[in-house]
DNA sequence: GTCTATACATTGATAGAC
DNA sequence: GTCTATCAATGTATAGAC
């Protein structure tokens, strides 16, 4: 299959874009010009603005869904969050980009309504994963938690999508491989 | 002294205008409206934006550090961080908007480089007063950190960031609160 | 200091030819 | 599906009157 429709074009710049500068720092015609078409094109597949970061957005929650579960559902706990985190980190090593949820929330009062909901929904898959994990490393006892999991789920998150952040700002992904450690003194495995 | 100087509204208004929708979400002509006055008397005190987010961005820096003076340097490491994430907390409960400096961080790419400069600055500044509360704490026995103190704290500070954005995503500042139990097991003083 | 007036590029978007 | 042509609105910025 052909990954490289115009339409696929638009949507990795886009997302790239906004990654980079915010879902506010790119207009059709930066798009255009990188693609090589002119602006009505991209009006051709995405109507409106809108209409593109809507698509973008649920695209990039599909397919961390599907990189979520691709990680073994047989293995222990602090593994399952050790493959998760570093999802994260190879996906930062490779771009220098941080989550598009993260770049996305960040201009939150901007965002289109149909954005802002595909954003929550975003953040609350990926911290049910994390509160379920925790949930189970707390039963076999390869994770200790204080509290809550849920809460403790929400931290983490918190935590790894502002070490991205960190990295990018200090070019340094050791701030994402670092997280386990230093938040839940998860050691690397010997 | 009168803080409602034409130049200071400017500010605030630029201030509270990049938290809530980054730095390319907004032009000369919301602020000039927001306030009542013209573009071009806007282009008298920053001749260009680029002036307006470095000044913004160096006046939230020294305000956050003359926050962190205020903080008692006679009590106890644990004391001090939970005055450190309550100041964050009720910041954001009184305003609803995330640190400047992570909305800034997140549009990195469309930053001017004083910009960037300064907000690696800010990062740092936080980042080493954590790390050395925290050194202080594992000394006094009042906080236990696993592994290198300013590993840890930029952990810290990124989940403190991390669940600012968050916060605002739910309508919850219970994330800020939450932060020091769930991921360095401080919980409330009796 | 603030305004009017203006310049000029960029932006998101549309109509219609091919 | 992609283009040309065009649009009104918005963006940053400047010159000069008051």
């Amino acid at each position: 299959m052909n990954t490289e429709t115009t339409r696929t074009q638009i949507m990795q710049h886009a997302e790239r874009l906004i990654q980079e500068r915010g879902c506010n720092g790119f207009s059709y015609r930066d798009l255009a010009e990188l693609i090589g078409i002119k602006t009505s094109s991209i009006h051709y597949y995405f109507a409106q603005k809108e209409d593109l970061l809507l698509a973008v957005a649920q695209d990039y929650y599909a397919r961390w869904q599907a990189g979520i579960q691709t990680i073994d559902a047989s293995v222990a706990a602090d593994a399952k969050l050790r493959t998760y985190v570093d999802l994260h980190r190879r996906a930062f090593c490779d771009t220098e980009r941080i989550c598009l949820g993260a770049a996305l929330a960040a201009d939150l009062a901007s965002l289109p309504d149909a954005v802002r909901q595909a954003v929550r929904a975003f953040y609350q898959a990926n911290e049910d994963w994390l509160a379920g994990v925790l949930e189970q490393g707390q039963r076999e006892g390869s994770v200790q938690v204080s509290g809550d999991v849920r809460t403790a789920a929400r931290s983490l998150y918190a935590a790894l999508q502002g070490s991205l952040v960190g990295a990018r700002l200090f070019k340094n992904s050791k701030r994402v491989h670092d997280l386990l450690p230093a938040t839940l003194g998860l050691r690397d495995p010997a």
